[in-house]
DNA sequence: TAGATTGTTAATCGATTAACAATC
DNA sequence: TAGATTGTTAATCGATTAACAATC
């Protein structure tokens, strides 16, 4: 798809927003939302949320607004979270064990958290084989095995900076298209692959700024 | 200093990574460092760097480039990155506990790693008392009291999406300027407080809409 | 000097906001 | 119908890129 690439990365995140604040709103059938009302909740003016929305199509009613169960669907659908997506973790040490817990009990937990980590991979002879909230801790042998028979799409990196650019060529081999990076490297990826930075100390750094 | 409130997040970020790279370098002190070689490691291009640091002054050489060591010494100064920052972390679960060891480990083995966590909070009377890596886990009793003995200058948000607003509300009480916030919910903050938002889901969401 | 690269201005690009006709 | 709110166009704002004179 095309269409897809023009689609700026700010935008999607304010849909996932607006999908986050229809769900917790806890939506009646005939419950309708306006576009005021949900930018108030996220933090945006009503003319974005027009705006983004009307880049996938007319969801709403004149007068009226938009029907939340509806609207609802199908942002789930525009961010393809309507279907269990698969997420593997590469690196088991703090970070990597403490973000596969946290995802895999959201799972548990929320419905409709589309996320699912299905695999973890680590190095150290010392973790391969730990079992992390029934889920065993993998060989990197084991990797590209794994990623076909159980489908990954997606894998969060939490390997040391020094790995992070080999762990992922590994992971592009294996047709993964998307990669959340911890590791506080920059790597370098093919256009077609999406890579998402989510480095703590640049977090921090940003905040020390304005102190 | 109003002058901070117009430079935008985006610059922050890129000299945020700018100063990695040239702490990756290992510089000699007569090693200069083109905006075009800087441009290529961070992957922006060379007038975006340029750019970036002219709101700053004027660190280069016509002809020459920046010396390395001196710029990384303006960039630490501009990013408050000169001085060690003390940070506490609100929720000792999965996340939070990673995330004070990562810190903790970064700012033992890093020289110049600014970030030092010295604070663990939790309301859980199981884990207060419990030490992480030299750290003690408090209870929010202690919170107002500790942020002020120790200066604690950043939070990070590790507590349960309906806690976040509560916790960060006494942040902003004990006088604390910036918040990380893990927790998967929208918070309101006056304008004078920075808060960046780091919620996991809607990272892998963002990479989800690409695949 | 000749070659290189800065700092900065102007041009371009893209995203946000404002405004309003259409219409529920 | 009258009031409200959408979808969309036009205006504004801001950030990136291109270009180049200044100068090391």
């Amino acid at each position: 798809m095309r269409r897809k690439r023009r689609v700026p990365e700010v935008v999607v995140r304010r849909l996932a927003m607006y999908l986050r604040v229809l769900r917790e709103m806890d939506l009646a059938e005939n419950r309708f939302v306006s576009s005021k009302e949900l930018g108030e909740k996220v933090g945006v003016t009503s003319a974005q949320v027009r705006k983004d929305l009307a880049m996938f199509g007319e969801f709403g009613k004149q007068g009226v607004g938009y029907q939340g169960l509806f609207l609802g669907t199908e942002l789930k659908r525009i961010l393809n979270a309507d279907r269990t997506l698969r997420v593997c973790i590469i690196g088991a040490g703090e970070l990597g064990t403490a973000l596969a817990r946290y995802n895999l009990r959201r799972y548990q937990k929320e419905r409709d958290y589309p996320f699912r980590i299905v695999a973890i991979f680590d190095n150290d002879p010392s973790k391969v084989g730990v079992m992390l909230d029934g889920i065993k801790v993998s060989s990197m042998d084991q990797f590209k095995k794994l990623v076909r028979d159980l489908d990954v799409q997606i894998a969060i990196i939490t390997v040391p900076a020094q790995s992070a650019q080999n762990v992922i060529d590994m992971g592009i081999e294996a047709n993964i298209k998307g990669f959340l990076n911890y590791a506080p490297v920059k790597v370098n990826t093919p256009e077609d692959i999406k890579i998402h930075h989510a480095d703590v100390s640049l977090d921090l750094h940003q905040l020390a700024f304005y102190l």
